[in-house]
DNA sequence: TTCAATTCCTACTGTTTTAGTCTGAATTAA
DNA sequence: TTAATTCAGACTAAAACAGTAGGAATTGAA
């Protein structure tokens, strides 16, 4: 697995851009003024967020950024997956080095971080944008 | 959430030492061998198990660590959280500096990573050792 | 009694990752 | 024309990670 701050960041601001969706693009500044993270860290995330196509990018004055598509059909692990790259338990020992590798068998812990990675996966996979905005509901299912 | 190769690691030398519990004490040597896991590394790992009495030293020559309950006693969690410190998602912003704290509110990605959190232990609380020691069993419940 | 095998303890270190910052360009509404 | 904005990429300080290194203490066995 992986979440950092970015991966963070970046489902705040998209929840953000889902609250205010009805407003026309958002803008960055606003959104790092109502969450508090810092503009040039947003711009950085919002950069990642456009390429995989989550947001599209409105330019020059009064421009910003809008979702691409509505808070329902937006799962978490789209978003945290576009910015924080792989969310694999199994990262083990890149391949090379020692580890697995020479060994054929698969060690004996091998289902454990499998199953672990799945069951991440499925809960970020579960939850959408839109559970989010839905506030002070239980995200339980 | 926090899952290092030592929690990785953690969890492999106890499994040994679970396969291995009939024999008397099994030293770290030996562990090093069959999982591949530098010794130096594997003394670290170990002084923490001790210290959570998750495993009782036998020093000397012939000496080495024995478990301190039975497999089926000792929950995947244990383990983890006994090298590798908090196991939350919520760090957010270290108390202090910007984030939840000056604004009354919880932000609203509070709940998500609170119940992430949840989900993650659950998990491993329901994981015992002696799933990991059943091999080519299936871990869901 | 000696020695080799072991745990114990603590400090150190190289590398990678994280969490940003900084600079400057391109675009466009007003 | 200008201010607000996205776009792009290089840079960096600090922390975390994944181990090493060195030596002391203990003890079973020769
Ligand atoms: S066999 Fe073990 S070391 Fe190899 S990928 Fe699976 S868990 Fe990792
Ligand atoms: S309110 Fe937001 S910033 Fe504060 S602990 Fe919860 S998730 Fe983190």
């Amino acid at each position: 697995m992986k979440l950092t701050t970015r991966g963070r960041y970046a489902v705040m601001a998209m929840a953000d851009l889902a609250l205010f969706k009805d407003k026309g693009p958002t803008s960055l500044t606003d959104i790092s003024l109502r969450q508090n993270i810092s503009l040039a860290y947003l711009e950085q995330i919002f950069i990642k967020l456009k390429n995989k196509n989550l947001v599209r990018s409105v330019r020059g004055a009064k421009g910003g950024y809008v979702l691409q598509n509505s808070p329902d059909e937006i799962k978490i692990s789209n978003i945290i997956s576009a910015v924080d790259e792989e969310i694999k338990m199994l990262n083990c020992k890149k391949e090379s080095k020692k580890g697995c590798n020479n060994k054929s068998t698969k060690c004996i812990t091998h289902n454990l971080w499998d199953q672990l990675d799945q069951h991440i996966n499925n809960f970020f996979e579960k939850v959408k944008l839109e559970d989010l905005v839905r506030k002070n509901q239980t995200l339980n299912k």
